[in-house]
DNA sequence: TATTTACGTTACGATACGTTTCATAATGAG
DNA sequence: CTCATTATGAAACGTATCGTAACGTAAATA
């Protein structure tokens, strides 16, 4: 009788782990994150500020990259309802701004410096960027696609150089601060890539 | 007789700085970086490598933050001979070759990293990332408003924002790591640039 | 009831930080 | 030459943190 075997047989023996403790320790741990940033989170101040031990921690989660990325996922950000009926370029701008809203935060940049500061090979890694990174991509995607389907641009550069072109600088400004991220900077981002891609150049925009 | 004026007066008394420690822990810092990464490396670390100690460091920097931007810093990545009598759009794709050589590397990721993670409104980071991003994007930025004065290209969106968007890719996935940099890549990215703030859209490039 | 698993507290050994203390070294000034 | 000064590396220090072990108690099942 192996441990699966078990758990679908019946409950297990033994005290049931505590979800109030576990609720408590995602909600300190980004707490902390966002008060004192990624690289001043310790497990310590963690297991202090949800009130739990150590030993309690370390029975969900193996380090703190790995509680950081739960915290961060257990907390999501609202995702936009996308209007499917509009012109692609205004969806992929209204998409833009909502990236915007969602990352110009202290919260996105700490999530984006998370992704940064992992080993990009590992598993965990991996994992974390795609539940981040997948649904405005997707939705990018998705609506590049629909419009080259449509005739209205071409994807001749490959989708996935396109996406990053859209994606990256905000990234970029997200994280070396170089200069704010803005609306403005947003509306510059989709003129210049839709510009590049549609298939109909349009000159009014100089 | 302030600290300056005896330092111009005539050398200091007592022991002088011995040069050779310096740069021992300099390439001890530089060295550990490649090999473990930023995140593993300690002053500790260093101080063993360069058979120093610690307060040897610790007079020249104040933190493992500060000897590592300086250790980068000593060894300067090779400048490129810029070619000023190309197309300034063979000059620009010569130049995304010439960074993606640059930083497609082991160094070239624990340099970006260094920059992410340090607190952009820092002076020390300003400093640091001035003079990592500022030779590059000098250089994007003489080519395309030499372009532009010759009237070849608008930039219309804006110069800082066309070059974060040539750019910013490159440190994107560097970082990210969720797909690879290559020079099919960096073409790509100068050709979508390229096409969408060209005065003349060529349309054989689809 | 006994057994099992989870809990928080406490302690542990190891590592690292940034600083201090110390003996020695290397200079310039008198 | 002596003396004063500054730098050096080794050693030590107090503090913080990691990840784990030990322990008494709690919460469940059989």
């Amino acid at each position: 009788m192996s441990q699966a075997d078990f758990e679908s047989k019946s409950p297990r023996p033994g005290r049931p782990r505590s979800e109030a403790a576990r609720i408590a320790i995602l909600r300190a741990a980004h707490q902390i994150l966002m008060e004192d940033g990624l690289g001043r989170l310790t497990v310590e101040a963690v297991a202090e500020r949800a009130r739990v031990g150590k030993p309690t921690i370390y029975r969900y989660w193996r380090n703190a990259q790995e509680l950081v990325m739960a915290a961060f996922l257990a907390d999501p950000a609202p995702a936009q309802a996308m209007d499917d009926a509009g012109a692609a370029r205004g969806r992929l701008q209204a998409q833009m701004n909502h990236l915007l809203d969602t990352f110009d935060t202290v919260r996105g940049r700490q999530i984006a410096l998370t992704m940064a500061a992992a080993d990009p090979e590992s598993e965990l890694a991996k994992a974390f960027r795609t539940r981040i990174m997948l649904q405005c991509r997707e939705e990018g995607r998705s609506i590049l696609t629909e419009a080259e389907s449509r005739g209205e641009v071409h994807l001749t550069a490959g989708i996935e150089t396109i996406l990053d072109l859209i994606y990256a600088p905000v990234f970029y400004r997200l994280l070396v601060g170089h200069k704010p991220l803005s609306r403005e900077f947003g509306s510059g981002i989709v003129d210049l890539v839709w510009t590049s891609i549609c298939i109909r150049p349009s000159r009014e925009i100089s």
